[in-house]
DNA sequence: ATCTCATCGCAATGAACTTTGCGTTACGCC
DNA sequence: GGCGTAACGCAAAGTTCATTGCGATGAGAT
């Protein structure tokens, strides 16, 4: 009764605290509207937050969700140590693909998708992807020591190879991925892990990958 | 003098021949300003037709963009047929490298990325890509009838593959394919090759991609 | 050649997205 | 605990993007 909301400013809200707000917010209408239809306005009204400060923080709306989908998904796909480099590269595969298949990973890697919107942003892009997919470079240089794999392998190309072909169904697919693709993926590429290129010692070819 | 341009309407172009038009200055438009920067204004104007027309026909600027670059890209990334599946393979994945870095090509893969916009277009893109890579499995089947291949190898992931490392750098690394790369990656394939799967013939693990 | 209809040019309208000035206040620094 | 500053809320204005009704006309059919 006398409902008369004075209409009183809201309190806010800044810094870090915002900053977790919005991207747990962006987060949350991402996997509940889909990424193509989230925008400032869905994200500063789930924040409770104003929608100008969401354009003074971030500028626009894709740096926004690379934010938050970088920094929400750190955990994701871990590496792991089996002892057997053909379990560990299939595991990998198993759970990356898994992982691409969630709301949120979908949305990650269809979303990071490099475009020239920002020079910056493009390259810290690819920085990220390089590094999370090079992390597993590890799989294989254990597999070296254990000589399961020839010295000579390119660990970085494997594990590109490995996340190219994931990332494909994701990007240009469209469709689910096969349960079996991790094992027969590793299947295919295990002969070549132990004797290396081209079955012998091959100078030439650089590491694994010119990391510009 | 007497410069009194009576303002006259244009003559309108329509049917396939304004189809045309539109879709070769959208090629245009592209190759020049960058895909991120092309808008049906920008084509409409390019083509010498009314913007009106273009929301009527296409509707959206993916659709539009995605018509075009598919029809104007038929022709490419021929598939090879040396007598020998190693060069096969490296000549196809050098030329998809060759072809994706061209700004024609980066702009149709970073474009054809499956938003969930459409679920008709983003199935047609998935198609799109499917017959285009799926052409190359002729090399590996030629090659399993001279021997060089085993039967059991799955040449859809083998293409795959390749097609899936190669889009990866232009999707998410960004950076220049190096000039090395099909040959790399070839050369870790082969052995997987001429082994078949697991070194033994392996019952189970269904054909090349459950094509859906 | 004529008729018919879908397509196109054009402009006005409307919706969505960005920017910006100003008052307010949370937060870090003494 | 008190101060100064930068960050925020808010609303208005600006800009771009997308839609739609209407008259006109090209293109195929008769």
């Amino acid at each position: 009764m006398a409902g008369q909301k004075p209409e009183q400013r809201r309190v806010a809200v800044r810094g870090a605290k915002l900053r977790a707000l919005v991207l747990d917010a962006a987060i949350r209408r991402i996997t509940e509207a889909g990424i193509d239809h989230v925008g400032f306005a869905d994200i500063a009204a789930e924040a409770g937050v104003h929608e100008s400060s969401l354009y003074r923080r971030w500028r626009t709306v894709p740096r926004l969700i690379v934010d938050a989908l970088t920094e929400r998904t750190a955990g994701e796909v871990p590496i792991p140590d089996t002892g057997s480099v053909r379990k560990d590269l299939e595991l990998f595969t198993a759970d990356l693909a898994r992982f691409a298949q969630t709301p949120v990973g979908t949305a990650l890697i269809r979303f990071t998708v490099v475009t020239d919107d920002d020079p910056d942003i493009a390259q810290a892009r690819g920085q990220f992807w390089r590094q999370r997919l090079m992390a597993a470079t590890e799989i294989l240089e254990r597999g070296k020591r254990r000589a399961e794999v020839a010295e000579d392998v390119d660990s970085g190309l494997v594990v590109l190879t490995l996340g190219g072909l994931v990332h494909l169904h994701i990007t240009h697919l469209g469709t689910t991925i096969p349960d079996t693709l991790a094992e027969r993926v590793v299947a295919l590429l295990m002969p070549g892990l132990a004797e290396g290129p081209s079955g012998r010692t091959h100078t030439g070819a650089r590491s694994a990958e010119d990391g510009r």
